[in-house]
DNA sequence: AATCTATTTAGAAAAACATCTAAATACCTT
DNA sequence: AAGGTATTTAGATGTTTTTCTAAATAGATT
């Protein structure tokens, strides 16, 4: 269950933009380290966290990888919190 | 805008499991440590991120401190996390 | 008012996290 | 193969988080 790690990827800010940067579409660390204030290193350590949370994924073209979203994991929160939220969820409301 | 505290408060397994407890109704602070092992203090210190990140609130009765949930901030969690599925969302599924 | 029960607050300690610099890897281009 | 660019890894450091114990508060009951 990596669902643990997923709300805790989601925990901090640095990420939750870059999520919200690669809704548009995929991006090379670098280009999503350009918008932040921190050394690529950091960026690089934070990609890491995504990507085992399932939130990215990368594709290596020449030097570059690049990363995009991997909403399927996204679902499962919407579930969880839907659930919470008193067990109206999208999977009855269909 | 306490939507970074919300989900920084989610991001903790002890604090997803009060919410889930919470769900079936109210329960005392005491109730709520019973099913952790973990002293009342820890449990106390969770209660009050929760509480901040205004996912529970109180009333007091008696001597007891009693908490429920306040499914409103959920709904803005699935907001982000539904928007950023790809803009598909409850605000145009309606 | 004394005491009991429920809970929180304060302070300390250990673990986890975010960040940096420097070095390593990997792939491309010349 | 040498050098260049993009990115990651390693190791160090300061900060934040989680947890504990001990003490404090609040309200109820005797």
């Amino acid at each position: 269950m990596a669902f643990a790690e997923t709300f805790k990827a989601l925990s901090d800010p640095v990420r939750r933009q870059i999520l919200e940067l690669l809704k548009k579409g995929a991006l090379s660390a670098g280009d999503i380290g350009s918008h932040f204030d921190m050394t690529g290193a950091t960026i690089s350590y934070h990609l890491k966290i995504l990507k085992q949370a399932d939130l990215i994924f990368e594709s290596r073209e020449k030097n570059f990888i690049y990363y995009q979203l991997n909403t399927s994991v996204l679902e499962e929160i919407m579930l969880w919190v839907s659930e919470l939220k008193g067990g109206k969820s999208d999977v009855e409301s269909k």
